[in-house]
DNA sequence: CAATATACGGAACATTGTTCCGTTTGTCAA
DNA sequence: TTGACAAACGGAACAATGTTCCGTATATTG
């Protein structure tokens, strides 16, 4: 692949970040191309509908989530990292609520991200939530599943009342694995 | 007002409804002035943006909803009545889930369509539920508001797996209203 | 029946997704 | 290093669709 090609791909991805956040993922493609440097035609060479960069960017902040768990278990003890990793997916889910709704669109571009989802970040909560397991620091009787789901639920409502009423039900579940271990006095959430 | 207006503004309802059911809530505005056959012009006189005519749609069914509530009541003795208009509520659920969509869009035109949703269909539902109350067909613990919102959760992802299944979903939470009371052998639905 | 306020129709405009193709550029063999 | 060319680029042009505007037609009213 040519480097120019690689350099406008990159860029797009960037501009598309940023536009997709600031704008909504309505934003017209001319203010993505626009933003990147590049022409229309740039664009659709590398993503020839616009909803391949919609996925694209969808699959990027994916493995940006998933990829943020084992920085987090390098920096911190178990359960902290497990918490932290928490907020991190909540502020995911809360923030790109509009690319959830387009994933339910039907649209067929986006029909194999539900998996890739599932297959890149489960494992990622897996093995935090076995890491503080084993330090005893949490209950065991949640699997890495349960608990995604139970925060894509409560997040997807939760933050029509604002990221911090987020943040706090988020604290308050993760709170709820530390209940019941050796440490459960480290409660970090007021009641 | 002139009966020409009228007649064209209830032509465009009806061509809508049946345009936004076939083609989903996206349809071109084109498509429900030529089915209504009116000029385009004619549509942005009444509705001034293709909003106000899916939130027009959408207030019209909202009440024909709550209007089947007295008809089915005066045709069935009440646990009856009641049974089917959760039907009617859970078919309009699962086939409307477009415009619920719309809905949550955070486009201000349906801002006022929540509220009137619930000022109209929960009193709807309430006095069903009090008829079937005071013949002492079902139980009393659970309010028009209560089975109003797990008719709605159940059906959004229940139709995903059909009308059918849907509605023996929808079956058995009635019949769970009328467990515990004298008439409960009278279970309309297999386990 | 004439006057006129109202409504109608659809051409024209604006925005945005998508295609097409002449031009430019990175790559690589000689 | 250089020339040839495959790959990539840019943006004009096209298509679809929401919206505006205004000349024409019509229902209403006295």
């Amino acid at each position: 692949m040519r480097i120019d090609a690689q350099r406008n791909i990159d860029a797009l991805l960037k501009a598309a970040i940023e536009v997709f956040s600031t704008s909504g993922v309505d934003a017209p493609v001319r203010e993505i191309a626009e933003k990147a440097g590049v022409g229309i035609g740039t664009v659709y060479r590398h993503f020839p509908q616009r909803s391949d960069l919609v996925a694209a960017v969808f699959r990027h902040e994916i493995d940006a989530c998933a990829e943020a768990a084992p920085i987090l278990a390098a920096e911190h003890k178990p359960d902290e990292a497990l918490a932290r990793w928490m907020q991190r997916y909540a502020a995911f889910i809360g923030t790109k609520r509009g690319l959830a709704a387009a994933l339910h669109s039907g649209n067929p571009a986006f029909e194999t991200l539900p998996a890739y989802f599932q297959q890149r970040v489960e494992p990622a909560l897996r093995m935090l939530l076995e890491s503080a397991s084993a330090a005893g620091e949490v209950r065991t009787d949640f699997t890495a599943e349960d608990l995604l789901d139970a925060v894509a639920s409560l997040c997807m409502r939760a933050y029509d009342r604002g990221p911090e009423h987020a943040r706090r039900m988020v604290a308050l579940l993760v709170d709820g694995l530390r209940y019941g271990t050796s440490r459960s006095e480290d409660r970090s959430s007021p009641g």
